[in-house]
Formats: structure tokens, C-alpha cells, sequence
DNA sequence: GTATAAATTATTGTTGACAATAATGTTGGA
DNA sequence: TCCAACATTATTGTCAACAATAATTTATAC
């Protein structure tokens, strides 16, 4: 036989959507028509329907009863909003991970900073921005918190759409590598109060970044 | 006719089932059968069912394939993670409601104190109660961060359970009264710093209260 | 030609039946 | 008695048809 394919089901649709509104493929207030997104998917209305309501209650989609869903757009406000939170939850991390970083983790932050001091002089900021996204994320998995990484997670799906637009900004990667060298310098010499102030003039100079932009 | 109600529809079973859930009518781990909530709510599987899968996104119910949902059980080493969050979110609040307040602002909080101190001074812990989540709220409010509201309200839902365990530890209210006094006059004040500074102090002590429950 | 009302269409919401799966209970054999 | 295989039951997942609603188009009157 040749088409053996099964239908996908809510928690593939509900992971699938994620990724095209995410990556932009499905765009910001673009209606989402269930029974059109079933059939590009291969999946059943249901699916599409329940995992249209999981996205809703993630921000990532609104919905308006008989009106149906559309990608929700992320304001320049609301995209503040959230840079705001996410200083306040990633200076809580960086503390935490200054009070609870092994001699391993403290291996892995000098690797990718390492790391990230290259893709800086090659010029290569895709791979810069990369190791940026693992600095983060290594000192929100230090910081043991899963609440707040989760936290953090939904918020950073809703403004990815903003996010790449500051890191491409002219001459902001230049202090940002030098943000989170004393970042994890911070971290290293285990001293929580620097590191979350490392952290909040990191995030804070990318808000001030993202207000000139607006 | 004697029965003109209609079925609720999917917003309305969300709606009931959250409250059920915080105030505890639907216990920790209970298992939630779609058929049964469906005949006693006076509702339609479907809408029960994205009802489901919303509260699940929003961390009040666990659901496995096949398994069907449950209530879901906030552990106590989560529930400190969650007042670490609330720590963060609610210092950034606190922060901005003093950079932001009017002096109208200024007459509220004074007023939502004022009863604070009657009704510590009688001892009546229900209405204190009621008066610091108000003072919370209005400090939310004024830091105009819906995102960070967003946020904070969805964690209280989930700890409600714990909340009032630490609100009826005994000794408790004596600082907290002072802790607010601290908090409101940093922000009248409109010192951000301070304000900050003592929402921190206040929350971090009711987090050791939870440490010691434990 | 324009504005209002009616008819049509597209889409979502709801229902009931059935399939798939997991949990439970039962039987038969050592 | 205990265990394994099988049968039964309860519950969820899925589908297709239909009802309810909103959006769109057409028809009508002025």
C-alpha cells in the first residue's frame, strides 16, 4: 500500500501548529479555518479544533465563538510586556543559578561563551544568536525552577516574531557579548546580586534596543 | 415550559469547572470522566472536553491519551517555585506601580491599608485576607503590565490550595501588616527601588511561613 | 445608484454513533 | 493459591451529519 499514513492526531496538530505560527509560516490575524488546516494536515476537525483551544489558552491564537480562530498579533506594547517579565523571571534565574551552579555547569557556560566569542569575530549571527538562546536556557535549567522556565517558554513562542528582529539590529551584538560574559562571570564566582544584575542590564539594554525600534 | 434551560456551552463548562477546581469541590487527582461532568455541569461532551484540554494548558489538569484528565496536584516543591515566580513578577509590579502612581492611586492603596488595620486590629482574618489580595491586585493593576497579570493570575489558580494555609499560620498576619505598610509607602513614595526592595521582603517571608509547613 | 431586506454561503458548534484503548473481572490450569 | 490468558466493561478518541450563527451576495424598493 502506499499511502500507510495515519491521521495525525490533537497532540501532533496541537505541536504542528505551534511550529507554523512560530516560524511564521501561518502569519499574525491569518484565519485558521479548522477544516482547511485538517486537510493540510491530514488530521480530523477535532484535533485541529482542541488543539486550536490549547493555543488559545497559550496566547498563541484567539478565538471568538462562531467567528472562529486567527493568529493572535503581538502588539510593539505587548512585546514590551514581555521583555519586562522575562527580565524579572531571568534575573530570578541567573540568582538561582549563581547559588546552585556545579563545577559541570560552570564547564558548559565558559563552551558556550567560548563558543559565542567566536561566532562573534567570524560575524556569524545566526550562530551567534544560537548560542545566546542556549546561554538562557542553561541558566534557567540551572536555576532548577520549572515553573519558571515554563513561564518563560510560553512567553518566548508568543515574541519570537520580535526577537530576531533585535538581534539583527546594527551594533547590539557587540555589549551583548560583553552582557553575558558578566553574566556568567557573575554565575561563576557564585555571587547571586551581580548575576541578576548582570541579567536585568542585559534584557534591559535589548528593551531599550526594542523602544528605539518602535 | 418548566425546563427552558439550555446546555452550557464551552466558555461557561471552562469557566465552572476552574472555580470547582480552585475552591476545591474537584479535589487533587480526582478523575474527571467527560460523561459525568457532561450530565451534572448540564453540558455537552465536546465542550467539556476542550474545556479539558484549555485548563490543561493552563496547568489545573493533567490529561494522558486514553487515560482521560484529573485534577492536578501542585506539589509543595512547586508551589514554592510558583512564590519564587510571584516574588519576581510581583517586585516588578511593585516597582512600576510606584513609578506609574497617581495620586488617585496614592487615596486607593492608603484606603485598602487603612481597613487592613481594622481588621488586624479585630482580629478578623477572613476580611484581612480579602484586603491584602485587593492591595496585590491594585498594585498589579497600577504597574499596567497586562502580560505580568496574565501570568500571576493563572499561578494564583494553581496554589490557592497552599495560599491559605500560610494565611491561617499563626503570627503571620502581625509583619505581614507592617510588610504592607512598607510596600504601600515606598510607593507613595514613588520609590521603585524600595518598592521593589519590599515586596521581595514580604513575599520572601511568607515563603520561609510555606519552608517551615513543610 | 444606493440602501435595505432577503437569500445564499461558509464556518463553527453540537450531537450521537462507533472505534480504539486501558482497566477490570473471569476462567482455567498448574 | 496463584498466574496467565481471555473476555468484559468503562472511558476516551474520532468521525460524519446536522444545527446555529455570521459573512456574503443578491434582489428589491426608493
Amino acid at each position: 500500500m502506499l499511502n500507510e499514513a495515519t491521521l495525525l492526531n490533537e497532540e501532533e496538530c496541537y505541536l504542528r501548529l505551534k511550529e507554523d505560527i512560530c516560524r511564521g509560516i501561518l502569519m499574525p490575524n491569518q484565519h485558521l479555518v479548522e477544516l482547511d488546516l485538517a486537510k493540510s494536515y491530514g488530521a480530523g476537525r477535532a484535533a485541529i479544533r482542541t488543539a486550536l483551544a490549547r493555543l488559545e489558552q497559550e496566547g498563541l491564537v484567539e478565538r471568538e465563538r462562531y467567528r472562529g480562530a486567527r493568529v493572535r498579533l503581538v502588539t510593539e506594547e505587548e512585546a514590551i510586556e514581555i521583555l519586562e517579565v522575562r527580565t524579572a523571571l531571568e534575573g530570578l534565574a541567573a540568582r538561582r543559578a549563581a547559588e546552585n551552579a556545579t563545577d559541570e555547569d560552570e564547564g558548559v557556560l565558559q563552551d558556550i561563551l567560548h563558543e559565542m566569542k567566536i561566532y562573534y569575530e567570524a560575524n556569524d549571527l545566526l550562530k551567534y544568536s544560537d548560542c545566546n538562546t542556549r546561554l538562557h536556557h542553561m541558566l534557567i535549567k540551572m536555576s532548577g525552577n520549572k515553573t519558571a522556565a515554563k513561564v518563560l517558554d510560553t512567553l518566548n513562542s508568543q515574541s519570537v516574531r520580535f526577537q530576531y528582529k533585535t538581534i539583527l539590529q546594527r551594533g547590539r551584538p557587540d555589549k551583548s557579548y560583553e552582557d553575558h560574559r558578566a553574566i556568567v562571570e557573575a554565575v561563576i564566582r557564585r555571587d547571586p546580586d551581580a548575576a541578576e544584575q548582570a541579567m536585568r542590564l542585559h534584557l534591559g539594554r535589548i528593551l531599550n534596543g526594542l523602544r528605539d525600534l518602535f
